[in-house]
DNA sequence: TCTGGGGTCCTAGGACCC
DNA sequence: TCTGGGGTCCTAGGACCC
């Protein structure tokens, strides 16, 4: 079964405060440079969409009322939703802030049948919460996520295995799960359009095009997938940590830009600190003013999580990079990760301080995070981000409440 | 005053080693 | 009568997702 709440973000706006109810609204982040995170359906009726900016907005819908995006809300808002999916069953992937897999594979005798039990899980998250969801029912993800689209909102649509075939006959592959422009738009060109023409299509000609990939699309095609829902390890093992953010205005001044890395190091460090992960190669990703956007990576010799380890090996690696034009966007990515441990420094041998700087580090760091968690981030920061200005912090759809993404 | 932010997985080439 | 074959590690980029 799929869960999938409808516009998660504009929803939960409009339960907060009824005068945006029944309009067209979009929640955006705080920035000026901002996009849409999620429109209402008022707004969609317009032509609104994720990802759009402010101006193209206005254009579509001169009467939309922008709502900046409250992470709080959305968070404890979901947190309640996954405790009611959890009732049914023990096996749920929280696959994102407003979206889960649960695998009701024998709870029909204690919940009856998938339509009674997604209607039942419906109905218990209307009444705590206000809101509407989409219910899908497959015999694997790939067919509940897609039976989960077919009615929005407030849907709920069960396939069966023997309907499988008849449905995805003159299906679109663009509309399946994994299937994005790129891999259409390929597929397109060797005349494949449908799921049905993915189905018959050489398996042979598709592994020749697209690698393991092929083997993959081509059962996709037939409505076959074999991932399982995967509960939430515990705890669970993040691959990496990252944090980005687009500059209110294109920057070329290397003191700024390196304030930024600094603070995103820091947000990083912190971040990994609170999983107990360490990461060995630190990445950083930079966007021109052009939008054209890069990555260099960099191995440490051992792993860490130390916010100024983090920081030297971005500055590291932004000194071997010739700045082209303006920089747009600066990210700073921690991944290689490891479970475990406390903070390292990660420093190599030459540079290592003396007498205990790692355990200082650690203390130090330990202490700046308490103090951070209880009155809130950047409480207690570095003298150099004094200076900083403003920065939104804004919440991706693909947040999740729980699990890797938890602050 | 165009175009956010957080992830995962896969590929491909080069360095280096035996 | 040119220059194998196996492996690992590292880096960069691209596709996909919410």
């Amino acid at each position: 079964m799929h869960v999938d709440m409808n516009a998660f973000f504009a929803s939960v706006e409009q339960r907060a405060n009824p005068a945006l109810r029944g309009r067209p609204i979009a929640v955006t982040g705080s920035a000026g440079r901002t996009v849409v995170t999620t429109a209402s359906y008022e707004a969609r009726a317009f032509g609104v969409k994720t990802g759009m900016n402010r101006y193209e907005v206005k254009r579509l819908c001169p009467e939309i009322i922008f709502v900046v995006g409250d992470n709080r809300k959305y968070v404890d808002t979901s947190i309640r939703i996954i405790e009611i999916i959890k009732r049914y069953s023990p096996i749920v992937e929280v696959y994102s802030i407003d979206e889960a897999f649960v695998d009701i594979t024998g709870t029909s005798t204690l919940f009856g049948p998938p339509v009674k039990m997604g209607a039942s899980i419906k109905r218990e998250i209307k009444e705590a919460t206000g809101l509407t969801c989409s219910v899908g029912v497959g015999p694997n993800k790939l067919i509940a996520k897609l039976a989960g689209e077919m009615e929005k909102p407030d849907g709920l649509v069960v396939i069966e295995e023997h309907e499988v075939e008849a449905l995805l006959k003159e299906l679109p592959v663009k509309e399946l799960w994994g299937i994005g422009s790129r891999l259409s738009g390929h597929l397109a060109g060797m005349g494949v359009r449908t799921c049905g023409e993915l189905a018959a299509f050489s398996v042979r000609k598709l592994k020749n095009r697209f690698g393991i990939v092929g083997e993959r699309l081509s059962l996709m095609g037939r409505g076959i997938y074999e991932g399982a829902v995967v509960t939430d390890g515990n705890p669970p093992q993040a691959k990496s940590v990252g944090h980005s953010t687009t500059l209110p205005r294109d920057i070329s001044d290397l003191k700024i830009i390196n304030r930024y890395l600094l603070k995103l190091s820091e947000m990083v460090g912190t971040r990994a600190r609170r999983h107990t992960l360490k990461g060995r190669k630190v990445t950083l990703t930079l966007r021109y003013s052009d939008f054209y956007t890069f990555t260099r990576q960099l191995t440490l010799s051992r792993r860490t999580n130390d916010t100024h380890t983090v920081y030297k090996a971005a500055l590291r690696i932004l000194s071997s990079v010739n700045l082209r034009c303006a920089v747009r966007l600066i990210g700073v990515t921690l991944s290689d990760m490891e479970s475990n441990g406390t903070t390292g420094s990660g420093i190599e041998a030459g540079q290592m301080e003396l007498f205990g700087g790692e355990e200082r580090t650690e203390a130090l760091l330990e202490a700046m995070d308490s103090i951070n968690s209880e009155y809130g981030r950047f409480t207690l920061t570095w003298g150099s981000l004094f200076a900083d200005d403003e920065t939104s912090w804004v919440i991706a759809p693909s947040w999740r409440p729980t699990g890797v993404r938890r602050y």
